[in-house]
Parts: C-alpha cells; structure tokens; sequence
DNA sequence: TGATTATTTTTGGTAAACCAATTAATTGGT
DNA sequence: ACCAATTAATTGGTTTACCAAAAATAATCA
C-alpha cells in the first residue's frame, strides 16, 4: 500500500515516469513506417518489406511488427495478403501521412470531446432510427427502457441500463457505421459519468421521463420530435458532467 | 492467371469458398471470452485466466488469445495490467453482450452506411470548425483546398486532395473524438469513391465552387453557412454515388 | 505471535522457431 | 531459344520458448 501522505507529489511523480516510457513499441513502429513512406522509400502500392525484414531493421521482435501492421490494416492504410505480403495503400502520401501521424495519438480520454461526440452522433442516430425503426426495434428500445426504471426507481445508479437503451436506439439506425461507433464510446462515456457521479436520484427521475419522450418519437416516427427530445436528454447529462468534471478532474485513480 | 471465360461462376466459387472460412479465429475467441462472461463464469471486474490458460483451454495459440485481447481493449471492454493479468471491465454483462456482439461484425464495407456516416460525421464537423477554427486551421485548409483545385483543374482525379481538404477541416473541430472517426473512414471512402467513379471533369469543376464555399463559411466563422455549404457538397457525391453503386456493385475486385 | 524478508510461482512482454502456401529460380527437355 | 516441370527460397500464419516484473507463498527473525 502506498502512503496516504504525500499521494499528490506521489502522483505527479507516478505520472512523469509513465509519460517517459509512454512510446508504446508499436507506435515507434508505426512512426518509423511512416517516414519510410513519407520519405519516398515505400511508395503507395507497394509491397512492404517482409515481417523479418522489418523486424530486422526496427531491431525489434516480429510481434510488434505484426501488432504495428495488424493497426495500421484496421485503419485501412495496409492490406495483407497471406502468403504473398503487406501492401501499402493506394492513398496518396499525403493522406497516409495525415491519418498515421493522427493514429498514434488517438485515445479516448479526452472528456470533452467524447461527450461532445456523443452528442453529435447520438442525435443523428435517434431521427435515423425514428425513421427506420422496426417493430422489433421498438420492442428491444421498450424493453431496455423498462429495465433502466426499474434499476433507477430503486435508487441505484442506472449507468449502465441507460446505454444499452442508446444501443438499442443506435441499433435502429440500420446503420452499422454509426452503430459501431457509438460503441466504441459506450465504455468511456460510462466509465467518465459515473467517475464524476453525473447520476442521482432526482437525476434518474427525470431522466425516465426524457426517455419516454424519445421512445415515443421513435415509435410515431417523428424525427424532430425525436432529436429534440434526446438532445434535451444529452444537453442535462453534458451540463452535469461539464460541472463534475470540473470538480473532480484530479482523481483519475487507474483502474477497470 | 484465371481463365477469362466463366469468370462469373468462378467468382461466385470463391466468394463461397471465402464465406466458408470467413470464422477467423480471434473472432471466434472473443465469442467465446462473450460466453464466459454471459454465462456468468466471468463477471465483470474479475481477472481472466492466463493468457496461457486460454490459450490451452480454446485450443489455439497465445498470439491469437493476445490479438483477441487487444481488439477488446480497443473497445474498452478489457484492461490489461503488465505483470498482473486482464481485467473485464465493470460494465453489466447487458451492455458487454451488446458490444461484444456487434464487434465481431463491425465491418466498414456497407457502402450506403459508409457514406451516411460520413454525412452526418462531416456536417458537425464543419459547424464545429467554423466556430473553433484558429487561423493555422485556416492557412491548412486554405492550403489543401489550393493543392484540389490544381489537381483537379488538370483533369486528374482529385479525390485523395479532396479527403486531404476534408481532414484539415476535422482537425480543425478540435475534437479528438470526431477527427479520429473521420480519419477511421477516408480510406475506406476514397476506395469507394474511386471504384465507383464519382468524379468527372464537370464534377470536379463544381466541387471547386463548393470547397470556396466551405472555406469562406469557416472563414467568417458563420455555422449555419458552412453547414449548408458542406450539405451540399456531400448531398451531390452522396447521389453520384449511390447512382454509380447501383450500377457497379457487381465489380469489387479485391485489390488495394 | 507478528511482521519482514527470501523464494518460488505466475503474469504479460518479447523474441524466436516451425508450418503450409506461394512465389521465384533452376533445371531439363524440346 | 523457349517452354514445362521440379526444386529452392520467401512469405505471412501459428505455435512455442524465454524473460523480467509482480504476486503469492514460505521462511526467518524480533
């Protein structure tokens, strides 16, 4: 255990340890890939060099290789053909040069601009799935909303119950990009708002009707109806968290 | 080389001979890491057995047990401490389901999805920009928006030159979040784009006018303005393309 | 008996080895 | 000189072995 004295120097301590070794090996693989690319030595379609090869010359084991490409592909900057190699992209060097340099910085834990994303995609997604929605949907929406008042009236926090109400509606849109995307937020929106305790009880109350009102926009398929409803859903949770955020923003305690 | 007659059936061969084999086996872990969680052997905040242990227990080797893991926690779903173990996360097994379900398809190659997103993505995008943009975001905007107009007025292609002008405008929202999601689709747009043919000499005469506009918009930091600009700006390629889909769609050759 | 230090085990991180398939090269025949 | 078939080399896919750090356990001393 760590003393309780003193944890705050301690952290800033922790912290710019962490921060030294924070180029993670497959980032540096990925910045190296880039300028060989960038440099004119591996031009747009072309083939990479073959993992060993690579593995060689970065003096680096040929995990990281494939970890570094296996990203790079999920971006679609690579492409790999079995037995045969890996194959740049046909983008033009200065697009494969914008998307890497972006790639090694990607990470979620801005707080600001995940709510903000959210926000944006959220309420495309509920007029697109006001428009679409299924019976099916309708009944999954209804269900996932039944379960997250059940959980709210009895007072505990109802986090989790709310998002995969925003699942079900995201899963109306048809839409699998949007939907994959809302996703990729879900676990950080939640792990922030109950960080910053956005959830009370007079909170959960409201927050009931608010997804009444959107579930019925959705079932009389009234998109404006229902872009605003869950704008005025999301407008709470963001002042709400802009004001706990700003209060709690020193504990970041490190764990799942 | 494949003969060229009854290239049609051969086609058809391989697309099931592909469909077949489609199961990779890191989506088949992470199906099965869902059932040990469904099924209550593992809740959410325990520690997965050894990487070892997996490994031996689905029968298959520990980079794929490795590879599945990361792909996890990319989602937020796992947390690995060097040294100690993989965390699940402390999200409901509700909200893990559903995350863990849609990842395993999550695949960029809905055309009409793609497109849609991207819409939705880029129009926020562009308000946010107007109102944030610095006046570096302007000189790198107005500078890729002169790289187009040369390119384009050669008669080349221009659409990689167009994503470029695209990307500056995202960086320029200032949000992390949604710069990440634009950069995740380029590839993937400017394959459709060109596979599709959206751009012609006309067209690419008109895109100049739409891109000043765009630009101007941002440039007096007029919202409403840039976000019409940019609508139809999108709107026009969104027609072309689904028109040159519609035609197309039988020819996907599988090359980078 | 209780705390503390060694020691052993287990962990993920890393590198290397093995495999089947593909591609390039070589050989042999015409 | 050219083409066919066979062999050799190279590829990514997959598994295994090795490592240092952490945790858990055992042993030691106050």
């Amino acid at each position: 255990m760590v003393d309780q004295i003193e944890n705050e120097g301690m952290k800033s301590l922790i912290e710019n340890i962490t921060a030294i070794q924070v180029e993670s090996p497959v980032d540096k693989i990925i910045g190296q890939l880039k300028q060989l690319i960038v440099s004119g030595q591996l031009k747009p379609g072309d083939r990479l060099p073959a993992e060993r090869v690579l593995s060689e010359r970065f003096g680096v084991g040929r995990s990281y290789i494939r970890e570094a490409i296996l990203k790079l592909e999920f971006y679609g900057l690579l492409r790999t053909n079995p037995q045969s190699g890996t194959y740049v992209a046909g983008l033009s060097i200065n697009v494969i040069d914008n998307i890497i340099s972006d790639i090694i910085k990607f990470n979620k834990d801005d707080f600001n601009a995940l709510i903000e994303a959210r926000y944006h995609l959220e309420l495309n997604a509920v007029k697109l799935a006001a428009e679409r929605r299924t019976d099916e949907d309708l009944e999954s929406i209804k269900s996932a909303m039944e379960d997250y008042e059940k959980k709210a009236s009895t007072g505990g926090d109802a986090v989790e119950e709310d998002m995969v109400f925003h699942i079900k509606v995201a899963k109306a849109t048809k839409n699998s990009v949007i939907e994959s995307m809302i996703l990729i937020l879900v676990p950080d929106l939640i792990k922030n708002i109950v960080q910053n305790k956005i959830c009370g009880d007079n909170r959960a109350k409201t927050a009931i009707e608010e997804h009444r009102k959107i579930y019925a926009a959705i079932e009389s398929q009234d998109m404006a109806k229902a872009e605003e409803a869950m704008a005025s859903h999301l407008d709470e949770i963001w002042q709400i968290s802009k004001a706990g955020f700003a209060a709690q923003n020193i504990i970041n305690e490190a764990e799942v």
